[in-house]
DNA sequence: AATACGGGGAA
DNA sequence: TTCCCAGTATT
């Protein structure tokens, strides 16, 4: 028996049941392939429900404001794929008359669509015959062929997208597809695969070498940087607070959060007064939430986070209602802040 | 070719 | 702690 039909028999015997394995709508295969982008299935699937629920077609997601929208997303990370995608669902509800591009080549031109989801989009919802290569597929293949050429470089990115494309099986490219990723997920994981009882075990090449736990070759990691946020929660006595949006670049593009001081290194009060922003006056009090930094840990940065309750006499018209709060779209970091707050 | 971009779960 | 997850866009 071959490499794929392993692979599909052993998908058709150990599939989990999730909701997009039971259509093969382009726009609900869309909306799980971006969720699911460096997204765990158990972080991404309550996601997927709320989306489908909110928005049950392509038209309902390019109605929606793209601050409801990050709204639904806060929390998933990523933020640049909800933009993407509500961007991307402008242009097929407005331009395509809500048709979905049905090839390869048409999928990956669309925003926020890149090799591995236009692949899984044409397979899946149109059996074009293209491999999908993921996470999961680099290290399924990189174990049993024994390729010890980095996943991440360009040379690993080509030949991996070669070898899937030479041992998929063309005669059902939607279950083999998903099979791999799943075999990946499920039998063939990152770490503690279970090579005794793995249908392939008698032909991978890591497993003869002992070589499992070395493949796949993955280049270097990325370095932490290490900043200091010191977040103003500017309280007066008519229950309101100023939020702001997060513009330009860097993380949490359009999310809120309050009015943010950054500094090089940790700061004391008597430190912070000397940078408050201008549009603070009548300042009564200021006071300290946390003693102890939030390390707020994003997997390329640590955000050293202090919370300051800033009291004033009256917020101008920019100001917002506590009792609005919870209906902006807002990092964890806030969000967190905002459960433990007592407003 | 390298880096930025979130958050969480497993070992 | 470290790894890495149904990756993509930008530099």
């Amino acid at each position: 028996m071959s490499f794929s039909d392993k692979i599909l028999r052993w998908y058709a015997e150990n599939k989990r049941k999730l909701p997009w394995r039971s259509t093969i709508d382009p726009y609900k295969i869309w909306l799980s392939e971006v969720m699911l982008q460096q997204t765990r299935v158990a972080q991404g699937l309550p996601y997927y429900e709320k989306f489908v629920e909110a928005y049950p077609t392509v038209f309902d997601l390019a109605k929606a404001s793209e601050e409801e929208v990050l709204k639904l997303w806060q929390g998933l990370g990523y933020y640049s794929r909800a933009r993407n995608m509500h961007q991307t669902a402008k242009k097929v509800a407005e331009e395509f008359n809500g048709n979905f591009p049905n090839t390869y080549a048409e999928i990956v031109k669309l925003k926020g669509i890149g090799d591995y989801t236009a692949s899984a989009i044409a397979s899946i919802c149109f059996d074009e015959q293209v491999p999908v290569v993921d996470g999961n597929v680099y290290r399924v293949l990189a174990r049993y062929f024994g390729v010890d050429v980095p996943i991440n470089s360009n040379q690993g990115i080509k030949l991996f997208k070669e070898l899937a494309h030479k041992v998929m099986a063309k005669e059902n490219i939607r279950d083999y597809n998903q099979g791999i990723m799943e075999f990946g997920a499920i039998q063939c994981s990152p770490k503690k695969p279970a090579c005794l009882v793995c249908p392939l075990n008698e032909s991978c090449k890591a497993l003869e070498i002992g070589m499992v736990n070395k493949l796949p070759v993955k280049l270097k990691k990325t370095k932490i940087k290490v900043r200091h946020f010191n977040y103003l929660v500017v309280l007066d006595d008519f229950e309101n607070t100023i939020l702001e949006q997060r513009i330009g670049k860097g993380i949490w593009q359009n999310l809120y959060q309050f009015p943010l001081v950054e500094s090089d290194n940790e700061l004391t009060q008597k430190m912070l007064l000397k940078s408050l922003p201008d549009f603070l006056h009548g300042v009564k009090e200021i006071s300290l939430f946390n003693e102890k930094p939030i390390v707020h840990k994003l997997s390329h940065q640590h955000l050293n986070t202090k919370f300051w309750i800033v009291n004033i006499q009256e917020i101008g018209p920019d100001g917002i209602s506590i009792s609005d709060l919870k209906k902006y779209p807002v990092p964890v970091l806030i969000s967190d802040f905002i459960e433990s707050f007592n407003f």
